[in-house]
DNA sequence: CACAAATTAGGTATTTATACCTATTGAGGA
DNA sequence: TCCTCAATAGGTATAAATACCTAATTTGTG
């Protein structure tokens, strides 16, 4: 990789602030990278993107009220010159696609090592897109990302939303059918074109998607 | 507070490798201060405290399949002498009441400043207690008692905490067993037990509840 | 040692979930 | 008007979960 003529500029979106901080100052340590801004959500992300232009934003998807997709979404319509870095505690198929799709170059848990998160800035700032090795695995076992990656095949009906959410709660689809006066093999199907478009296939990975999506409160 | 006569030694748990790389390097430079060992998992954690043993273990309650509470207890256990300073992600009631009963001297969540982490370190090795401005505020608006009153994940064990993740994490009892190399019965009659334990009925309460006791992340 | 608890495993039965199939009705857009 | 999609419902079949039963082995503790 050529040495680049200036420093690579970092904006670091991340809320938990002690992390923020210590990874600021690490990240100012190594040659040839500064971190010209830092904040704890994602709205003041969007503000200081426009003002910095940094040439990465090293994105936390997981900060509390602000949808991680959304976010990066934006960020990248309004600075199209910008690669996004995401930064996740798990690698859940579904955000990997959602931020690809949403235009992030690359997406490391926070499992990795230091070291990958530099190779990783240095790798998108040259252009190329960075995924590690956990977040490979986890899309490699996911074999529908076209579905996953599509957001309107992704994205539910009310009448699916409404099935999820009591499902989410415990309830079987007999109480469900009883609940919403329709028939069991009908709340079945919904149950199965949810999981369809999600590619979920258990209880568990339904209710999981409920919380994560506040379907239903924790 | 009196300049103690060698470095303070620390044991650093924290599954984010990441942060825990960062936050080691951050810790080594502050003058009087050394981080003695690190782990990503908590079983490791009670292996390096009994032979480093540390004044402080820095102990992240978030760690996937590992029960900081439990933790928290053995440690105090085994090393009566060494405090624990328990790091969260949020301030759930629960937790850091639990956290305190089991013997932690501290509690900050992520979003302190490090400076507060410091703090809090030097405060509890001098022998008295840290809790963020985030963990007293929680406290002050919950009802102490009541919370404690009802320990449930306390009453799981850790094979039962154990399978619990797995099925909240979407495993069948089949491929919990394979994963856990015990017989599908025997993962089965531990559902079984865990949802008497528990009152929880359904795969979706199982999964709720391991959300909110934090057995899984989000 | 004696006792309690945890972990392991099997039997049997019923209920529920999951995966396929087809099909009707109504609403809304090209 | 034609076409797609959402919502509805049924059939059939297998897999999984759930509810009861008993019991051996290990582990730790008084």
């Amino acid at each position: 990789m050529m040495t680049p003529d200036r420093d690579i500029s970092i904006l670091l979106a991340d809320d938990h602030t002690l992390m923020r901080q210590i990874l600021k100052d690490a990240l100012n340590r190594e040659p040839g990278i500064r971190v010209t801004a830092d904040t704890d959500n994602g709205r003041k992300a969007v503000e200081l993107a426009e003002n910095y232009a940094p040439d990465i934003i090293i994105l936390d998807i997981n900060m509390p009220g602000i949808n991680g997709i959304e976010t990066a979404k934006r960020l990248i319509k309004d600075n199209p010159k910008t690669k996004i870095l995401a930064l996740s505690m798990h690698c859940e198929p579904y955000y990997i696609h959602g931020m690809i799709h949403a235009g992030s170059s690359g997406f490391l848990i926070k499992t990795c090592p230091f070291s990958e998160l530099l190779t990783a800035v240095k790798t998108i700032v040259g252009g190329d897109r960075y995924l590690c090795l956990e977040t490979r695995k986890a899309l490699a076992a996911s074999p529908s990302e076209k579905q996953d990656a599509d957001p309107s095949i992704a994205r539910l009906t009310d009448r699916e939303t409404e099935i999820l959410k009591h499902i989410a709660e415990g309830l079987t689809s007999l109480e469900i059918s009883k609940t919403l006066y329709i028939s069991k093999r009908t709340v079945d199907i919904h149950r199965a074109n949810i999981m369809r478009k999600l590619n979920i296939n258990t209880i568990a990975g339904l209710t999981l998607f409920a919380v994560r999506e506040k379907v239903i409160a924790v």
